[in-house]
DNA sequence: AAATAATTATACCGATTGGTATATATTTGC
DNA sequence: GCAAATATATACCAATCGGTATAATTATTT
């Protein structure tokens, strides 16, 4: 299913779309490593082996490619984590995906360079109101999934009513995820991360 | 007291070193706003009126600009919180100061752009080892901060003994804390920083 | 296969990057 | 207050920055 989808788009895909997915793939992992300004549009041409106007005849500016290149990191992040969450059954289970995915194989190989949207958030919450608000959104994004996952849960029985503060307990959780991924990149410590984890188990946990 | 210091250092300090002081305390903010790559010479000589003859007799490079500034902005934030957990006579209390600081005031009075230890760590962890290691030596001085503190309330009968995980509790907290703080900036939202600061108040309260 | 349209490469732009050699002020020790 | 030491300013360096006009090359359509 997915891979004839895959197919028909590559199919389907003009010249220039194919070099332009092309482009956004081999360049992601630098934007979410290097950042945005500390990429530049020779490291893109090294990366691809294209030339400048390739890039600008794909891209209208720097901005663009960095644009595109966030949602693609964040997509692939969010992608990995669906599989996971739609082969459970339960919104506990679901919710549980995030600490048990990080925990075990963490983020790093799915978008090398760490978590995008904290890289993004704390680069350009003071420098570049755009990128900022791509982060802002698909931080929201994230927070309103978990908040409906606990509120679900609510409904269907899996944790108690009345008590649970439902967006308090979302942005801990996010908060703990992203803080953990900072602390295990900084000291290059993969126990350091599943270590945090089992923090967001309990915060789950204390749920029901 | 510390006014009386202030003062016979600034008297002390040759004109060299009041100079490096003076370039340290006006590019602080910049460097935590705009980053390492972020920051230029040009930036360094415009707020500070000085010219770039004057800040390479002052400092070796950029680099130590950079290093000198993080040292900097971390020592403004340790002091602004041991005050305040000196005052404290409870480990507890004490565990407790970093949530009331932050969801009180916030950090972003005390080092403008938000944690030192987060933006450095986010931006250098897969670019700038040294300052890699500043920030992780920064992060495990906190750790271990937090770690005594546990320690010392276990020993002095305010936490319950044998339960507790101290390394995993310490690694929480701040993880919670550098999370919270990335949400709040992106968001632009105090509400959501003191509303995860409870989290924090309650990962203390379990201790007990 | 030819004509047209779209894509990529080349060569260039002015501005800025981090950094330095040297000349000019300014402190400092005596 | 004078001389030596130090600190600051000026002018420059090659390299790189993001971006563009145009030429050469490919795809696409007919």
């Amino acid at each position: 299913m997915v891979y004839i989808c895959r197919i028909k788009m590559i199919l389907i895909m003009s010249k220039a779309e194919k070099t332009k997915q092309f482009i956004i793939e081999k360049t992601a992992p630098i934007f979410n490593m290097k950042g945005y300004s500390g990429t530049s549009i020779s490291d893109i041409t090294d990366i691809t082996g294209l030339t400048k106007g390739s890039i600008y005849g794909n891209f209208e500016s720097k901005d663009e490619v960095a644009i595109a290149v966030f949602k693609y990191n964040v997509k692939k992040l969010h992608d990995a984590f669906s599989r996971e969450i739609d082969k459970q059954t339960t919104f506990k289970g679901k919710l549980l995906v995030y600490p048990k995915l990080y925990s075990e194989y963490s983020d790093l190989q799915v978008t090398k360079g760490g978590c995008p949207i904290l890289n993004t958030a704390t680069e350009s919450d003071d420098t570049h109101p755009i990128l900022k608000k791509y982060a802002e959104r698909t931080l929201n994004y994230w927070k309103e999934k978990i908040m409906y996952f606990i509120d679900q849960g609510i409904l269907a029985g899996e944790f108690k009513a009345n008590a649970i503060d439902t967006e308090k307990t979302a942005l801990t959780i996010i908060a703990l995820i992203e803080g953990a991924i900072m602390i295990s990149k900084l000291t290059n410590s993969l126990d350091n991360l599943s270590s945090i984890m089992t923090s967001v188990y309990k915060v789950i946990d204390d749920l029901e």
